[in-house]
DNA sequence: TCGGATTACGTGCACCGTAATGATC
DNA sequence: GATCATTACGGTGCACGTAATCCGA
């Protein structure tokens, strides 16, 4: 067995051409990698170098040999990286959302459940979030369908109600409930990461137009400031204490009726079982 | 960069089992290899062991870690190899010839022309033997015709003459020429490894019955002391000092008269200069 | 004379082995 | 008590750096 440090210091040699500047390059002395190099050529026991005195050069052998180590090197590299990226996986619990509504309580629940575990969330309306389940993507998947396969395992966590948020001068504001095409043509303004409400707002409301904001804050600001129709649910207004004029009119559309379904593969089922267990015990 | 005696221990811990057996496999102390273990993880920052106190287990990054230093022991292992192997070639002449007779000269000849060299050589009655140069099993050929293609150079060394070697009591002894098929029939004392001489014989006598002897000095003994005919060479009679009765009678076959060709890829024609020179100055 | 390789030489520390400790069965 | 892992500790080999030498442009 050969130590590898003898091989990623032939390399810097074929680099850089001479012993000192290769050496400079490695941060040692000059006759330190000579002895090195005089070393690795008793262990293969193969002569590697031409040695005219004043000038070291590869000879047949050596150039094979550097192409060989280089080739060694970059594979260890890689296996390092790989395992540490295999670990910082394992330490990680990935998870996709068709809301971003849960998220922040189901990252909380999840880290306490799993200390020392990362939480990545991702939020998406992909429709076929399911699937990225099988490939790995996600280790848990919080989806408003429950997926037919017999490959997952799921289980209601939470239900939510879409309603049409409107300043009370809207014409619309008095209805008891509304269905979103008769919503259709107007202007909103709505968060841009909402999942997969905005497939079903797109869908049944055409030729309607979305002011898209990125910052919920600002979106806030914007719902009390302005006449502007928006969207809100059940879930939102419950747990915001914030004083408001708006009136929240019901959609009466069957789609607007969600539950959300925390979702893995029933091969990790036991080990979300924590997570799945805290969710029985709350109903 | 990790030290690949570090996987190596690995490895030795996934197949013993636990650090003592691994230890006494690898002749160093169990503390040497507990402290092994340790900075290997350390220096990947990544967990490979579930400790339990009194029990060393592989965890699942360990378990990937070790599939990985196993390939990486292998490849270092035959890299190591091929170097050596490389080297080895690279410092021996083979030499393949349709003859065994030019042999002992030229082995000499290259010696002396090519110091620390190992020389290998083989008699092969092979005709494609120059189709082995391009492939790279011999450096040199000794050929008993000068090839056709381009790829080659050749140079004439020697012209043989093919005698057949009778007792005097023998009905064709007197003969002052005779052509193999005239021979054809008869019992040959033969020497095994003649090469090219072996097809040639059993092509123009294919009713001849061949004694073959594998010793050369058994072979002259029971010429000298029997009646079979046998064959020789004008080169083999003028190099041999020996009192024979025998009388030799020339094939006049024209396939009979040879004249051998030292042969190499044009590539290579620098390389093997001094031999071609040599044979060049002692015509 | 300078740059580069090798040799000589003294030194420090990294790693080892022995011994002790802790832990589990 | 036996087995196994880890910690403690003292000794040493070996690889390093500095310095000297040699060689060639």
């Amino acid at each position: 067995m050969i130590e590898i440090h003898l091989f990623e210091q032939l390399v810097a040699f074929a680099s850089c051409g001479t012993l000192s500047s290769a050496a400079e390059q490695l941060h040692i002395s000059q006759p330190a990698l000579s002895r090195s190099m005089q070393r690795l050529e008793e262990e293969l026991g193969v002569k590697l170098f031409d040695r005219q005195k004043s000038r070291l050069s590869l000879n047949k052998n050596g150039e094979l040999a550097v192409r060989y180590a280089r080739s060694l090197l970059m594979q260890e590299n890689s296996m390092i990286e790989q395992i540490r990226e295999f670990d910082r996986k394992r330490r990680t619990i990935s998870v996709g959302s068709c809301t971003p509504i849960l998220i922040p309580d189901f990252v909380s629940l999840l880290s306490s459940l799993y200390e020392g575990m990362t939480i990545s969330t991702e939020v998406t309306g992909d429709p076929g979030l399911a699937e990225h389940l099988k490939q790995n993507k996600y280790h848990l998947a919080l989806l408003h369908e429950k997926p037919d396969e017999d490959i997952y395992y799921s289980l209601p966590v939470e239900r939510e109600h879409l309603y049409v948020s409107l300043p009370p001068v809207h014409p619309l504001a008095d209805a008891d409930g509304l269905y979103l095409k008769d919503l259709d043509g107007q202007t909103f303004l709505l968060y841009s990461q909402i999942g997969f409400w905005d497939g079903l707002c797109r869908q049944k409301m055409p030729t309607a137009r979305f002011l898209l904001q990125q910052d919920y804050n600002v979106l806030g600001e914007l719902v009390e400031n302005s006449a502007f129709p928006a969207f809100t649910t059940d879930y939102v207004m419950k747990r915001s204490r914030q004083e408001s004029d708006r009136i929240a009119v019901p959609i009466l559309d069957e789609e607007a009726n969600v539950t959300y379904y925390c979702t893995c593969l029933r091969s990790e089922k036991a080990r979300f079982k924590a997570v799945f267990e805290h969710f029985q015990a709350e109903r």
